[in-house]
DNA sequence: AACAAGATTAACT
DNA sequence: GTTAATCTTGTTT
């Protein structure tokens, strides 16, 4: 098994805190993961695939190491990673990163501002490295968009999921503790408990 | 065919 | 703290 494939095995919960501090590349810019959330197909009210699968979400049922995109609030690009095994529906939410290549190409996207908010949060780290709607499916193994594994690390912490509405309680997302690119917590206005 | 909601962000008061 | 922006998708008529 590659380096990529041992990291997305097993379940999303596992596999997610793994995700922080591996490095994620398209075109000339990379970002060091430090935050992600973790969202697991038909026993997560939360998840796009709850309700089965649709020409949105068909790609969290595919295989594990393929970009599952969508559009937030017709404005944002958001990109996850799916999680195996083929045929159930799990990804990871990359929700914030460091830039840490490119950073001039970053900069140019978002003019004036910090350098530590260029990939704070899911949408803006999508806008940083440039992925967008139609990377959906994009498989990280095919060389265009890569995902490489990090380091250990010893400050990682978990909390509840940033702006849903139901099982926003359940711990998984994973930061790593006091790096200044993790995103503001915000809890969604009508987010529900368990 | 029409509609409501959204895994967000920036710009307001 | 509040709200507008903006459009795709899934759901309902």
């Amino acid at each position: 098994m590659g380096a990529l494939a041992d990291l997305l095995d097993g379940p999303v919960d596992q596999v997610a805190p793994r995700l922080l501090g591996a490095v994620l590349r398209h075109g000339q810019v990379a970002v060091r993961l430090t935050e992600v959330e973790a969202y697991d197909g038909p026993d997560d009210p939360a998840s796009h695939a709850y309700r089965g699968r649709t020409a949105r979400n068909g790609v969290m049922f595919g295989p594990p190491g393929h970009l599952y995109c969508y559009l937030s609030h017709g404005i944002h690009t958001c990109a996850n990673v799916s999680v195996g095994p083929d045929g159930r529906p799990s990804a990871v939410l990359i929700r914030a990163g460091e830039v840490v290549e490119g950073i001039e190409v970053a900069r140019a996207f978002r003019p004036g501002a910090p350098d530590r908010d260029l990939a704070r949060g899911p949408g803006r780290l999508c806008r940083a490295l440039g992925i967008r709607l139609e990377h959906d499916g994009t498989d990280l193994a095919r060389g265009e968009v890569t995902l490489t594994p990090g380091g250990l690390l010893d400050a990682i912490a978990s909390g509840p999921r940033t702006g849903v509405r139901y099982a926003a309680d359940r711990p998984w997302r994973h930061w790593i503790v006091g790096d200044p690119t993790v995103s503001p917590y915000r809890r969604h206005p009508r987010a529900d408990s368990v």
